[in-house]
DNA sequence: GCGACAG
DNA sequence: ATCTTGTCGC
């Protein structure tokens, strides 16, 4: 899987590689750009048993939702942390096979290069799909950032840089630290990790993303798949 | 051996 | 990821 992992790293590219204008990119619904606008799609799982999952893909044309899939799999590989595209790839895979339109960008729960191999489950996945990839995580699975990441204000961003537990050089910037959401006292929030998928640079990977989040912590895409395979799960 | 560890 | 009610007010 290892290996697997190192050759998907070599064919995915982590610079800016699609035809869309990022500008064009917004969950608003009040421009007039509507029939211009990239599709983006937001991917998200739930688990019903313990080797059954149900993966949702939601389709947004700026705020408005074009198109929902899902698909019930089985699941044959347990969590292991770097391994995550093998336990979820298939059901991922699965929900894109029922889907009619094909995505400008697709975001998913989960790292692209920020990955000890650089090949996080947005990456793997985005080079399978061949399709433009953006990582979201909740949590930093590997590399260091640069500066101090608690309570920062929203808006703020700093580089995530490969360190020794990665295959790159030291130094590297494999993702960002991006805060999206912060309240002015009480509750703290986290940042997000954001790293390229595939065919997006990095510093792309963070203007596209805070271009999605409105008002919330998480994508606008993101957050409507999270719902819908929660939705799904519940008519299981 | 010790520590780290997306969802 | 998942188990879960009410509670508080950015």
């Amino acid at each position: 899987m290892e290996a697997l992992q190192r050759e998907v790293a070599a064919a995915a590219t982590f610079a800016d590689d699609f035809a869309f204008d990022p500008a064009a990119v917004s969950v608003g619904r009040d421009t007039a750009l509507t029939g211009e606008r990239p599709l983006v799609a937001g991917v998200d799982q739930a688990f019903l048993d313990d080797d059954r999952a149900v993966s949702a893909v939601v389709c947004l044309r700026g705020g408005e939702v074009v198109e929902r899939a899902h698909a019930v799999t089985d699941l044959s590989v347990p969590y292991v942390p770097g391994l995550l595209s093998f336990r979820e790839g298939g059901p991922i895979l699965a929900a894109f096979e029922a889907l009619d339109t094909t995505p400008d960008l697709v975001v998913f729960d989960g790292s692209g290069r920020i990955h000890f191999r650089q090949a996080g489950l947005a990456t793997h996945l985005g080079v399978v799909l061949d399709v433009p990839s953006i990582g979201v995580a909740k949590n930093l699975l590997c590399g260091r950032v640069e500066g101090d990441v608690d309570g920062r204000p929203e808006g703020w961003r700093a580089p995530v840089v490969a360190n020794d537990r990665v295959d790159a050089p030291t130094g590297t910037v494999i993702g960002y630290a991006y805060q999206s959401r912060q309240y002015e006292s009480n509750p703290v929030i986290n940042p997000l990790y954001i790293s390229p998928g595939h065919r997006v640079s990095a510093e792309t990977t963070v203007d596209l993303v805070a271009r999605l989040c409105g008002g919330y912590k998480l994508p606008e895409p993101t957050r409507l798949a999270d719902a819908y395979a929660d939705e799904c799960k519940a008519k299981v």
